[in-house]
DNA sequence: CTTAATTTGTTATAATATAACGTTTGTTAT
DNA sequence: ATAACAAACGTTATATTATAACAAATTAAG
């Protein structure tokens, strides 16, 4: 019964359903914002739920932002290996999928032989749309 | 006489002797309390002084502890390609200086063709150290 | 010197995140 | 079903990280 699919507890399916709708990434207290309707009342309700989402592999987290954004690349082997695209005008964010970076990074070795079991790794730049403005 | 050397104020100056001979990662309440000693009383104090040092590239903010190194990688043209190595037992951190990963990444190119300006990557496993302790 | 820009000092407050504790719910094994 | 255990919940308080606002002092440039 309990296969690869997790279950999700209530809190977590309600914050995970805001985190999906959202069009970019949200932070901890605008979520709790916009789930007080929902009877979650306290942040730590919302941090337990980004917790377990985060190992899980169903949301990340941008570093850079202190802000959470749903995964768009099959739930990242359980968040090992990420990376993201940020634009530094809109600050839109996107997940990039790219199989050769991901392989690359993920068989890095450093000057010393170290390898690594998981990454983050955060873009900077201009989005398509910013960089026709300019 | 103003070249590319930069000439630290008295706060930034202070900040940075503090942060270079650090043999990790500080915080910026626990450089604050470092610093109280030299007249720095206000988190702000040390807030801006960090944004300085960075802005020149003498540190880098650690973006998954929120904590400041000093840079040991050049100066790493004005903090615009950064990349670490995160021990994930003892937090033991590293500044990567690999040229081939440093191109790697400066060139890449995402699915739709966006070039990015600066980046940011954290890379998590067991240091040397404490592999062997394993 | 004068003017502009940067840096400083200071107080207050905002924003992000966790500790501690007891209760409830869900799962597993008798 | 029920005891035993683990996971999730609710709640209050508090810790940690970071910035706003404003005035004074210092520094760099013309
Ligand atoms: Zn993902
Ligand atoms: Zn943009
Ligand atoms: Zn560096
Ligand atoms: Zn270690």
């Amino acid at each position: 019964m309990t296969q690869k699919q997790e279950q999700l507890s209530k809190n977590q399916q309600i914050v995970l359903n805001i985190i999906e709708k959202a069009k970019g990434p949200l932070k901890a207290y605008s979520i709790l914002y916009n789930v007080q309707k929902r009877g979650i009342k306290a942040p730590l309700q919302v941090y337990r739920a980004l917790e377990k989402l985060i190992e899980i592999g169903k949301i990340h987290k941008i570093e850079s932002k202190n802000a959470f954004i749903a995964c768009k690349n099959s739930d990242c082997e359980i968040s090992k290996a990420t990376a993201f695209s940020i634009c530094n005008n809109c600050e839109h964010v996107k997940e990039i999928k790219n199989t050769k970076l991901s392989k690359y990074l993920s068989n890095f070795e450093d000057n010393s032989g170290m390898k690594y079991k998981k990454y983050n790794l955060e873009f900077f730049g201009l989005c398509r749309d910013c960089k026709l403005k300019q």
